[in-house]
DNA sequence: CTATATATATAGACCATCGAGGTATCGAGA
DNA sequence: TCTCGATACCTCGATGGTCTATATATATAG
C-alpha cells in the first residue's frame, strides 16, 4: 500500500494472523499482503519492530525453530493476546464506523431524504 | 476517540467537512465529533497543525471573518482539495478493505464456504 | 559466481498525535 | 463585579511509529 492510514491497524492484522495458528514474520508478511488482495505490504522496518513491540507487550511469545536450513521465528498468540486482539478488532469497527459517519456513506441522493 | 487507528484519517475527514461549504477550526471539531457519533474527539493538537497543513500545501485556503466579536479562520476547499479529497476517499476505503481481508470479515461460518 | 527468494534484525530520518500551555471574547450566574 | 464555561485561535515538546537503507545468512537457479 502507500496509504497514510495505518494507525496501527498493523500489530492488529499481525495479531489476527497469529491468531490462526503459529507464525513467523516473514509468513506474516506474506499472508497479509495476500489477504488484503496485495494491498499491505508490510515493510521489514515496521514489521519486525511491531513483532518485538507485541512480544515485549506478551500479546505474543515466540520460539525459534530451523525449517530447511533456515531458521525462523514463531510468534503465538498468548491468551493476553487473544483479548487484545479482540478489543482491537471491536475498536477497528467503531473507527471505521466513525469515519463512515463524517464521510457520509448513507447513500445520500439514491433513496434516503 | 481513543485509537490507535487514526493514520491521517484526520485530514481526509477536515477536508471531507470543508467540502460541504467553508468551515473554521472549531466548528470542524464539532461537526467531525456529531457525524461520527462522539467517536472522534479531535484536539487543538492535531486539529490546528493538520488545518495549516492542508492550508500550506493548497488543498484548503482560508479567510478571516469576525462574527459576533469572535474571529473565526474560515478554510474552503481548493480544486486541488477536492481532487485530493476524492482520492483520499479511494485510498480510504481500499483500507478499509484490505483490512476486512485480513481480518477475515467474509461471515465465515455463515453462509458462505 | 551471481542473483533471487527466504529469513531476521537494526539505525536514522521523518513526521503526526497529543497533553499542556497561552491568548482573547462573550454570556450567564453569584 | 468577578468568575466560569463556551467559543476561538495557536504553539511547543515528548513520544512513538513508519520507512529507507543496510546488514547478516542460507538455499536454489542460471
Amino acid at each position: 500500500m502507500d496509504s497514510q492510514f495505518l494507525g496501527s491497524a498493523v500489530e492488529m492484522m499481525i495479531l489476527e494472523v497469529a491468531a490462526r495458528g503459529p507464525t513467523y514474520g516473514y509468513e506474516v508478511a506474506q499472508t497479509v499482503c495476500e489477504r488484503s488482495g496485495g494491498y499491505f505490504d508490510l515493510k521489514e522496518g515496521s514489521l519486525y519492530p511491531a513483532l518485538h513491540r507485541l512480544e515485549r507487550r506478551k500479546l505474543l511469545k515466540s520460539f525459534w525453530r530451523e525449517v530447511d536450513g533456515r531458521r525462523r521465528k514463531y510468534y503465538e498468540l498468548t491468551s493476553t493476546g487473544r483479548a487484545e486482539l479482540a478489543s482491537r478488532k471491536s475498536a477497528w469497527f467503531k473507527f471505521a464506523d466513525g469515519v463512515r459517519g463524517v464521510l457520509g456513506t448513507r447513500r445520500e441522493g439514491l433513496a434516503g431524504a
